[in-house]
This record gives C-alpha cells, structure tokens and sequence, in this order.
DNA sequence: GGTTTTTTGAGGTGCGCAACTCATTTTGAG
DNA sequence: CTCAAAATGAGTTGCGCACCTCAAAAAACC
C-alpha cells in the first residue's frame, strides 16, 4: 500500500563505526584528503555504499561556511533569447540566496574566440562554476578545458563545445531541431508541392548549420514534393534578412514552405507580409519571444522551435551546484527539450 | 560588465540588532509564534523587508531535525502515465535521502470518491505533504480542505480540484491541450475535407471533457470542412476502444483525423490498421510511452500531446518542499507545458 | 497603588558535517 | 631491532538556525 522511497537516516559516525575507523578518516576518504591506506579506503567505501550512506547535505553547506560563487558568461549585446536567460536568473534570486549562491554574469563577445577565451580564462580560481555560451573554437577549447584542470565546473550553454572537457552541456540537439522544423513545415505544407525557403544567421555558427542540416535532411528524405532553395544569409539582422528574402520571393511564385533559422524574425516577417503571402507560405521559426507570440497568434507564423530559456538557465545553475557538491546530476530533469509551440499551446 | 545577482549574507543576528529586539522575538515573528506585539513584529518585518533577508534554507533545514514526510496518493492499477511518476519519484531517490525527504507513495482506487476521500483522511496528520491525483467530487473536496485546515500542504497532481483548497495544481491545462490536439489534427489533414472521430474513456473525467472541449472548439472555429462525430468511449481499455473504433470506421469512409483522448491507444490503432487506414487518417493521441513512441516512428501516430510525468513527479515534490519551507514557488519552472511531441523531436 | 497578564530578553542545546590540530599507533625501510 | 614516515584516532570549533526555558521588564487591569 504505502511504499517508502527513502533511506533510514544514517550519519558520518555510523559509518565511521561500521567501518572500525574513526570519523577522521571517513572525512579524509569522503573528501579525498591523503594520508589513508588505500585497503582503509576501501572499507570506509564500502560501508558507505553498503548503507546506501547519502551526507545531509544541509549539514555539508553550512558546515562549509563558504558560499558559492558561479560565472555565466553570455553575449554582450541585444539578443533576446540571452535576455530572457538572464532575466530568469534573475527570478532565481531569492531562490539563490537563501541557498548562500552568488550568481555573476559576464557579458562579453562570444563570437570573437579569442575575447572569449580571454574572458574566460579571467575568471580563474574566483568561482566554483562557469556557465558559457560558447563558440566551438580551439582557443576556446582550451580556455575550458584550463578551467576544468583548475577545479573550476563548466557547463556549455545553448551552444556547445564537444571536444572540450566541459562538464555538461546546457542545451539542445540543434540537428533534431533542424529535423522538426522539416517535419512540421512538410506536413504543414499538406499535398502541395513547391519550393521551400531557409533564412539563417549564418552557416558559420555550428548550431545554424547543424539546424540546416536536420532540415534539408528531412526535406529530402520525406518531401519529395518540395525543393529547397540554397540558404539566404541574414546575418541574424532584421533588415538583410527583409532584403534577401523579399528579392527570393520575387523570383519564386510557388514558395510554399519558409523556415528562418536563427533570429531576423521580424524581417522576415515583413518581408512575407509586404509579398501577400502571409498566409500562403508555411513559415516556421525559433523561439517564443513577444514577436513571435504575437506572430503566431495573427497566424503568419505557423510554429515556432523552442527551447525554454528558463529552464535552460535553472538547469545551468541546478547542473553546477550539484557538480560542486559532488551529487548526482537528473539527467532527465536536465535534459532541454525542444517544444513544438503553436498557437493554442503558446506558453 | 560583472553583475551580481545576489544579496549579502546577513544572519537572524543582525535582523535582531537592526530591528532593536532579542533573537529570541526575531524567531518568534518568523514563525508565528504568540507573544508578540503588533507594533514589534512589524519593526521586525521592516528590517527582514529592508534588508532583504534571507535565512539560510540548508541552516533552517539541519535545525529542525525532523525529516519531511510527504505522501502521493495515485491510482491503483496498471496506468502507464502513473506508472512513469512513480518511477520518476523512484529515480530521485538519492535526491530525496540526501535532504532527508520521505516520499510515500499510497496506491488507492481514485475513481471511487469515497474511498478516495477516505485515502486522504487516513493521512491527516502524519504527513507534512500530500500530492493527489483527484477526482473532483464534493467528497474529495472536502477531504482536501479537511487536510489543508489541519496544516498538510496538498498539491493536486494531472487532475485538479479547482474548487478545493489546494494550495497547487501541478498539471497542464487541459482545455488547452485538447484546442492543440485539434489543431494539429486540423493542420495535418490539410486541404481534405471529411470527418473526425473522437475516442475518449469517459466524459465524466474532468480531464477528458476538457480535452474535448477544447478539440471541439478549434475545430468548429477555425476547420469548417472537417465535421466532427460524436465522442466514442472506449474507457481507456484497448478491446473496447477498438471494438467502438472499428465499427465507426465501417460506417464513414471519409474519416480523415482521428483524436484519442485519453489511453486505449493500442486499440486505437489497431482499429486503423485492420481497416488498412493506418497512413491516411491524421491520428493524435496522448502521452509518451513505449507504445506512443511506436506508433510515432511508424508513422501511424501524427503527434503525441504529452505532459512530462517526470517533470510533474519533481515539481509535486518541489512544490510541497517550498510550501514547507515557506519559500517562494518558482511558477515559471513548476508550470507544465503541453509538449507537442512527433517523431524528430521525441525526447 | 498593587497585581495580573503580556511581552521581551538572555541564554542554552543540538542538528550533521567540514576543517582543522595534535597525539598516538602502525608500518616499512634500513 | 630502530627510527622515521605514514596512517589513524580523538577531539575541537563553528556554520545559522529551530526550539526550548526561565527570568525580567513592560503594559494592562482593578
């Protein structure tokens, strides 16, 4: 009937006493501190594990006196989705400090890799933790993984550096979103056939190609139907990508299907709009900002791929305190999803 | 450039010297305790306000000593959505017992109000939290309202009471899930005009009724050429969902989307399948599970509304803990979304 | 005024652990 | 066997707060 989750509620001295060792060296096995034979070692492991032992950790913070300090680094200037990252951190903030966690945010130029790296390597030995949004580059490479040797817990946010020794990553699988972008605009598209537009910032940045990627994969491989034009290049700014789209719709009657893969949203919307085919052309988009809510909502837009900023910057925080308390990460509560968003479940 | 998020670390102490008083009046307006005046707690007030403090939560926590005992009340039974709670609670496990968190879970027949109602009532007392997949009833309401008056913070899980006390809700909203349902069905189907079958488990779930509610709604508003029979009940059983499918199918030829309202799913489809319509009627249904999942690959599934079991199972937990605590709830993180889930963004 | 009642102060204890010191025992090398 | 090095024990302190007691002061009452 009633099944209990929970185990009993054990102490360091009940270890230390199934092990026949003194609470000394249960300290020293539990924080690695040397001086301990590694045949104690073992024992004081296994009465550990025997007793499935979890230390409380209300008890290990405020014993440790010190607070926590994390750096996110973020990109200088007007994104919004970075701005919504940020406001939501500050929404935790009451929720920070009766935790005793600092939370700094550093805003610098993400895409100069060596301002980047520069920044980063600033931060040495001040903080626990560092949260970055980072551009896949070797200079910035190393500057994580420098961090890393130096104690310091990093986690890559919404963009990814792989082949660093980064601890987590905060974000999304950009090739799955890409591929659900296809998806929706081939079968929002329904039985007809025609040509379909991409719109990105620029192929430069990993998360646009590999967006375009999962994209063209799916067109080809599920729309027979559609053909893709090349990728126009907006460079992320409304007016180019006005520009560029509105000679393409000139030149193509029968675009049926448009995905914009990176911000630019209102040039591209104005560019359909002042076309007249608003409501002809299939156009699905990232991100639930104040544009593309109202977007959705008149109907130009038809859906757009999300990834919650809130949750992207709890999961941050969430991920690097618990990499520094030495707990286990929730994967699954970690996780970002991608969210489809259409008009009737916009959150 | 560096912005700090947080406040600096003032303790009980310094809020007893700001405010003029003893530590020992500072606890008692912490907690309510009598015996004090008006006008010194809200001097007392004024300097928490002033300074924004915060106490230390792991502190408060060490202190009290008594472990949290929290209890959630779901429905006996082989229910593969509660199935996938409980395992989430299952994998927070070590998260729980190293906070010193008791969770229970009570298996209980929830479609009985009565026993249900009697459920909650055996727990009044023993528990610091209960979480309940309710059915609303007069019985229930009054069960719930019973343990909120005797100091149980109760959450209500997947399934309001809106009526009662709860202090939350933890759960999507289901009128809107049912409008996304419709139109995604309505988008999917495209330019074809025909009809629509519902298949629900019962109209007396509150949830159900919503969901075709809302279905009902897009679809009469916004897909004029798509007529809409009357709803099927299958009661969320396989052999009866497809029995009632089947001789729909029989019976109109031009039955172009398809809505399952609650589980029966296997039935459902294969009611398609043996009419060899598996590919050609738009089919939406509910809930990620092994099965969904299936379908969603084959292709015989179009789209899955689903609500994450594990993100309910941790945010009832979260939830419970902050209304314990006394700490603010972060509503934006313990929101649920309605996640649109088709094959390339399957999580 | 005196008396009761209410309000406040002062202080202590302990929660479980981190982080340290210093003495003592054990071990291994020569 | 001797002696230094390594390993371990025993103990202390303090983190910030909850929860408690008892005495003292202040306010309200007759």
């Amino acid at each position: 009937m009633a099944d209990t989750l929970t185990a009993t509620a054990l102490t360091l001295k009940d270890i230390a006493r199934e092990a026949g060792v003194s609470l000394a060296t249960v300290d020293r096995v539990l924080h690695n501190r040397p001086g301990v034979r590694p045949d104690t070692v073992r024992r004081v492991k296994a009465a550990i594990e025997r007793n499935a032992f979890q230390p409380h950790v209300a008890a290990a913070e405020l014993a440790r006196s010190r607070a926590r300090r994390f750096a996110f680094v973020m990109p200088a200037g007007p994104n919004p989705f970075m701005q919504q990252i940020e406001a939501y951190l500050g929404e935790m903030s009451a929720w920070l400090s009766a935790r005793r966690l600092g939370v700094e945010v550093v805003a610098t130029d993400v895409f100069d890799p060596s301002v980047l790296a520069a920044s980063l390597e600033a931060l040495s030995g001040d903080y626990d933790g560092v949260a970055v949004v980072a551009l896949d580059h070797p200079g910035v490479r190393a500057a994580i993984n420098d961090l890393v040797d130096g104690g310091t817990r990093v986690v890559t946010l919404v963009s990814d550096v792989p082949s660093s020794r980064r601890h987590h990553y905060v974000g999304i699988d950009n090739i799955a979103a890409g591929r659900t972008a296809g998806a929706l605009v081939g079968r929002l598209v329904g039985q007809r056939s025609g040509k379909v537009a991409i719109v990105a910032g620029s192929q430069g940045l990993r998360d646009h190609s590999e967006r375009i990627f999962g994209f063209s994969q799916v067109m080809a491989s599920e729309f027979p139907d559609l053909s893709v034009l090349p990728v126009l290049e907006g460079r992320d700014e409304d007016g180019r990508s006005e520009q560029v789209l509105a000679r393409l719709l000139g030149r193509h009657a029968d675009i049926v299907g448009l995905y914009n893969v990176g911000a630019g949203t209102q040039g591209v919307a104005e560019a359909l709009s002042d076309a007249g085919r608003g409501k002809q052309v299939v156009f699905v988009g990232h991100d639930v900002t104040a544009l593309t809510r109202r977007l959705l909502l008149q109907g130009v837009m038809d859906a757009a791929i999300s990834q919650n900023p809130g949750h992207e910057a709890r999961a941050a925080v969430r991920v690097l305190l618990a990499l520094a308390r030495g707990e286990p990460i929730l994967r699954e509560q970690e996780k970002i999803r991608i969210d489809i968003v259409m008009r009737d479940n916009l959150p």
